[in-house]
DNA sequence: GTATTGTTTAACAATATTGTTAAACCTATG
DNA sequence: CATAGGTTTAACAATATTGTTAAACAATAC
């Protein structure tokens, strides 16, 4: 059966394009990279690309929405647990750090996507719950507020520090890094180190 | 005199360039701003870009370097003051965000600028005293720490989440928006509390 | 007023970047 | 082994973007 060996052959070159692209639109952003980058990455010729993708938007609008999806994933995942507050910011922190440290561009690659794009905002947030979001997470808050489990903090306040405190240094790593001295491994060491650091920061702020 | 004339004149000219291109590369980046649309804003012919300033790049580097020095300004003037830690941790965050909430768009553009020039990094920062830039607050907080009158806490760490919990809503300001359904002007409402909720968390955050 | 100098523009040139096409190249199948 | 299918490439075409130049223009000095 030739479909199933073409399908075959398909993917794997589908899926090295999508490698080089991911690996370069992430890196450079949409504006700045180029179509040539990605070929060579690829190890191909760039007419392929367009045998594949058609146009570079195109391609990039694949990564785009794979790359969102990486970056709230686990937040979404972690939200929609019923854990008690407390675990569930240490859950969050720890698992946000650990995903960044996988992906260190993702955070700045979909920031600065999404404010160089306000037009097609709503566009490329379309398959994201965005609404139901954080609507459980400020419940939960509210809730424990109520119960007098926590100090009356504004949940909006507190979802900006805590997202706040994990990302912002991997956005910031190359002025960081140059700001403080250290060098990549010791950039490491410090965000392992920091999950305890932001979970401590955050629960002693909810406590009375 | 001419000369007199002509400098004033020059001046006017370049200046209203200058207005243009810091807003086009500020909101764009340097990768997706285009001479048109400088000399668009300018209501200027493209040309009239290159007799004043030679190139693109060329005229980039001095709005970088402008935008640069404004980011860092007000840190730097606040951490070379001798207040009292409390006092100057207090000070930090309400003039970062008040310097924010007037050029919103700051940070996106300097760090996603850092990041993807690498290897231009020393070239880019040459102007700021990097390292003296944080010694003087880290050896502060170290003899608060020696002398037992705050937590022993990490400088770096520290930094990162002050620095994080007053920059990073302006960057991911659009996402926020979106996510919490909040609009232009209740942005700024929170921002505006949020100097006070800064403060109290990270001041709280040495208390023994 | 006209010559000089610097400013501004329109038209052009050069380059960079994306996108297309026709033909070469496999590979499986009859 | 010929051919039919999709795959890959080299060469080309189209467009976007930056950069240049010669001439028109404006203001000043003589």
């Amino acid at each position: 059966m030739s479909k199933k060996i073409t399908e075959v052959k398909d993917q794997n070159t589908e899926q090295l394009i999508l490698s080089a692209a991911r690996s370069v639109f992430t890196k450079k952003g949409f504006a700045a990279a180029r179509m040539d980058d990605i070929a060579q990455e690829a190890g191909i010729n760039r007419a392929l690309l367009h045998y594949y993708f058609r146009s570079k938007g195109k391609m990039f609008d694949v990564i785009f929405q794979e790359n969102l999806k990486s970056f709230y994933a686990n937040f979404l995942e972690i939200l929609s647990t019923d854990l008690p507050i407390r675990d569930k910011i240490r859950s969050l922190v720890y698992s946000e750090i650990d995903t960044l440290l996988e992906r260190p561009e993702l955070p700045l690659f979909i920031l600065n996507e999404i404010a160089r794009n306000p037009d097609n905002l709503d566009e490329m947030l379309q398959h994201v719950e965005v609404h139901s979001f954080f609507k459980v997470f400020v419940q939960q808050m509210k809730a424990e507020i109520a119960a007098g489990n926590i100090r009356p903090v504004d949940p909006r306040q507190f979802i900006m520090s805590l997202m706040a405190t994990c990302i912002f240094p991997f956005i910031a790593k190359p002025m960081l890094n140059k700001v403080m001295g250290i060098s990549e491994t010791e950039f490491k060491k410090v965000m392992l180190a920091r999950k305890e650091v932001v979970s401590e920061l955050l629960i002693a702020s909810l406590e009375k």
